[in-house]
RNA sequence: GUGGCCGUAGCUCAGUUGGCAGAGCGCCGGGAUGUGGCCCCGGAGGUCGCGGGUUCGAGCCCCGUCGGUCACCCCA
């Protein structure tokens, strides 16, 4: 049986990782001018991190969490989440509010796979610490989604929620369980289970039966208090002022505990598949103190990348393709000499490829054709003893030419004969990635 | 965790009522003396996912198992 990936997993192979590249350079471009810096954390914690965070009645924590036990007893888990070890980094470090940070990590699930569901999957995300301001929520919210913008996407929606806060849940959620306590046979057999824990997971319920018995709730929005209402009120005027276009989503609760005032989702409406969400967030105001730090407020956002990537798919949007070589050495002469003339090319900061294992040049010839790169640069007995490169195009049918050894270089660079000059050294996104004349092959 | 569908070459797949394991693409080589793509010829590559059963005989039928995939729940 040959070894393959874990279940839920999967590799990200040239060319498509050079796709993530482009992304992670370009998330990264796209909230540094914002003020946000990169931070690396580990990729497991203690496992207490995860369940005082995101809550032991959570799925997450209480059936897809990867835990185990290190050779020294320790309970450790796989992060499943970003944002509870940025938090407890902040709380360990305590960096100088306001804080604000990115990531890109690896998360980590064990459900059952299915189109857009990994075990291990890949998320982009800000964390902000520090200001209550709901102007910051306005600033995150509109971050992600000027992102996706960015990408060339547009067939997206996002939907927004207050989840309240300590002052006014407590009373809306008594109010929600004595309705649903009245609806409890009603309720698909979990959430009926589960009412007495945490009556808000019903709301979020897809089953037809808790759909139904949750129609005419008490709506949160509804029974805010005054600080959360204007909160509320606020973040929605600011996302229409900056023309975020946003739906109000009275049942969006989402699963993790630590949420507290405003939640949202962005969901892509190309994607045919079941999982859809392509991000989501929301406000944290009591997570610092729950691991342990000062009461501190806070706020962010994950991208699922896998789901990113199948949104742009199937709106066709984003398509980063890998800049060409610009040259591709063919040596029929020993080899010497394509080794020595690889390496000057490379020194000079050109991209350049060459042949192994000395074989025929239709086969040299046809590993550069493949290799995509603009001229082939060939050696043979008569190069090798006049001190001379042949340059054959390799995109278009135009004639070669032979160029002294000293003046290659020179040559691959100024793109003689090739109408065009080399290639740009790092991909770019949007606009000129999505603009095929940009990225595509030259010539005439 | 539950359910549907599917496992044949590197990839996409065909394989008739059970009777010699195939195609396309890809890969390698050749098409005279030094030239890629298009075309032509040839070649390599398989424990038919694995284990059991039925049968003279199983890729095909039966059971189990593993894997993949889609969906539910939930989430990125």
């Amino acid at each position: 049986m040959a070894a393959r990936a874990p279940s839920g997993t999967h590799d990200v192979l040239w060319p498509e990782s050079y796709r993530w590249e482009v992304l992670l350079a370009a998330f990264a471009a796209h909230v540094e001018v914002a003020g946000y810096g990169l931070a690396h954390t580990p990729i497991f914690e203690d496992a207490r991190v995860f369940r005082r965070g995101i809550g032991d009645g959570s799925d997450v924590v209480g059936k897809e969490m990867y835990e185990f036990e290190d050779r020294g007893g320790r309970a450790l888990a796989l992060r499943p989440e970003g944002t509870a070890p940025m938090v407890r980094a902040y709380v360990q470090h305590r960096p100088a509010l306001p804080w604000k940070a990115w990531y890109a990590t690896p998360a980590f699930r064990y459900e059952r796979p299915q189109a857009g569901r990994y075990r291990q999957h890949h998320q982009l995300g800000v964390e902000a610490l520090g200001p209550e301001d709901a102007d910051l929520d306005v600033e995150v919210v509109s971050l992600a989604d000027s992102f996706f913008r960015s990408l060339g996407l547009a067939s997206f929606g996002l939907r927004i929620n207050s989840m309240g806060d300590g002052e006014c849940r407590p009373a809306y959620i008594e109010q929600l369980r004595t309705y649903l306590d009245q609806r409890r046979d009603q309720l698909c057999p979990e959430h009926g289970a589960r009412l007495d824990a945490n009556p808000l997971r019903a709301l979020d319920c897809k089953r037809p039966a808790c759909r139904r018995a949750t129609e005419g709730a008490p709506a949160l929005a509804d029974h805010l208090c005054e600080p959360c209402r204007a909160h509320f009120d606020r973040v929605r005027a600011g996302l229409d002022v900056l023309g975020v276009p946003f739906q109000i989503d009275h049942r969006l609760v989402r699963g993790f505990d630590y949420y507290t005032r405003t939640t949202f989702e962005f969901s892509s409406e190309a994607l045919e598949s079941a999982q859809n969400g392509i991000g989501g967030g929301g406000r944290y105001d009591g997570l610092v103190e729950m691991l342990g730090g000062p009461p501190t407020p806070g706020i962010g956002f994950g991208i699922g990348i896998e789901r990113l990537l199948l949104a742009c798919d199937a709106e066709g949007v984003f398509v980063a393709t890998p800049p060409a070589l610009d040259a591709f050495v063919v040596d029929v002469a020993g080899g010497e000499s394509g080794r020595d003339l690889t390496a000057a090319l490379r020194s000079a900061g050109l991209r350049a490829d060459r042949a192994f294992d000395g074989r025929s040049m239709k086969s040299q010839l046809k590993a550069a054709d493949r290799s995509g790169a603009r001229v082939a640069l060939i050696v043979g007995a008569d190069e090798l003893a006049a001190g001379t490169v042949t340059l054959r195009p390799l995109r278009h049918s135009g004639g070669q030419e032979t160029v002294s050894v000293a003046d290659v270089v020179e040559a691959v660079r100024s793109g003689a004969l090739l109408g065009a000059g080399p290639s740009g050294s790092v991909g770019s996104i949007g606009a000129t990635a999505t603009d095929p004349a940009a990225s595509g092959p030259v010539g005439p």
